[in-house]
DNA sequence: CACTCTTCCTACCAACTAAGTAGGAATACT
DNA sequence: AGTATTCCTACTTAGTTGGTAGGAAGAGTG
């Protein structure tokens, strides 16, 4: 899996503005307070708080007193929703995505294996929210504590 | 997971060499015939095959009689082998392998997110061999099944 | 030895993506 | 009206990906 300075960078202003306001609404967090926060460069990161809001996770308000707050509830917003915002599918072949990868002959069998992989990562990215990441310390939630072999 | 053209073109090849003699050694298959048989431009093919050489998964013979065999028996191949292989790293987090990256304030959390996604997708790529794939059909190993929620 | 076949290696090219910058328009508050 | 701030578009720069070309080195054959 590869994390993109875009999707790390999206996670990490999510959860700043979730510590501000769990709840979402009220506490309205400005851009220039969550680039500092995370040492993110500023017009890189109005970009892709413009993406999140596209994607329904933000909400904004211009003006003097203007900022950004979730929009919904810490608990209602999953990892994998914001990786999906900014990143499209979370596994692609090639580009596409896993469920079309077109394989001949010997090869049939690695489809499945792409699928068996966005599964895992789909169980370990969809069930941890961002309360989660909040909460005193790591807990991936659920299956996540797959360390492997 | 970001599977890259490189990447599938290495385990496709290592499946047919693979199927044309699964215990490894003996029956030399020519890079010719695996980019024919897969529809891999050849040239493209050959860099793939000298890095899956150099990870000692394959070796290789020169001249006339020359070609590919796999290094070891296809039950000790897994993909997570042959993806490293190519790859380098399997999850990374904006270029850097998973276990280092930095994060402070809220967004410490983050750093454990990845590792258990690291876990997940090993599970399954390291339980599955080339010779699992060449069996009837699909059964990408144990935990596989995580066709997710 | 000369010849042919095939692996091996290096350099190169075009297209795309990622990361980051810049500048302006729209909007909300005072 | 004025100011702060979000919002949007276009641009730059650098690196990666996918793919090509050309040749050197080794292995076998006549």
């Amino acid at each position: 899996m590869y994390v993109s300075a875009r999707s790390d960078y999206a996670l990490r202003a999510m959860l700043v503005v979730a510590a501000a306001a769990p709840g979402g609404g009220g506490e309205l967090v400005k851009a220039g307070a969550l680039a500092d926060s995370q040492g993110i460069p500023l017009s890189f990161l109005q970009g892709i708080l413009v993406d999140l809001r596209r994607a329904g996770l933000l909400v904004s308000h211009r003006g003097t007193e203007g900022g950004y707050a979730l929009a919904r509830p810490a608990v209602e917003i999953s990892v994998g929703d914001v990786l999906r915002a900014i990143g499209g599918s979370l596994t692609t072949v090639r580009g596409l995505p896993a469920e079309r990868a077109g394989y001949a002959g010997v090869a049939t069998g690695l489809r499945d294996v792409w699928l068996a992989v966005h599964g895992a990562i789909a169980l370990v990215v969809d069930r941890t929210t961002l309360a989660d990441l909040l909460g005193v310390q790591h807990r991936p939630s659920g299956a996540g504590e797959t360390r492997a072999r």
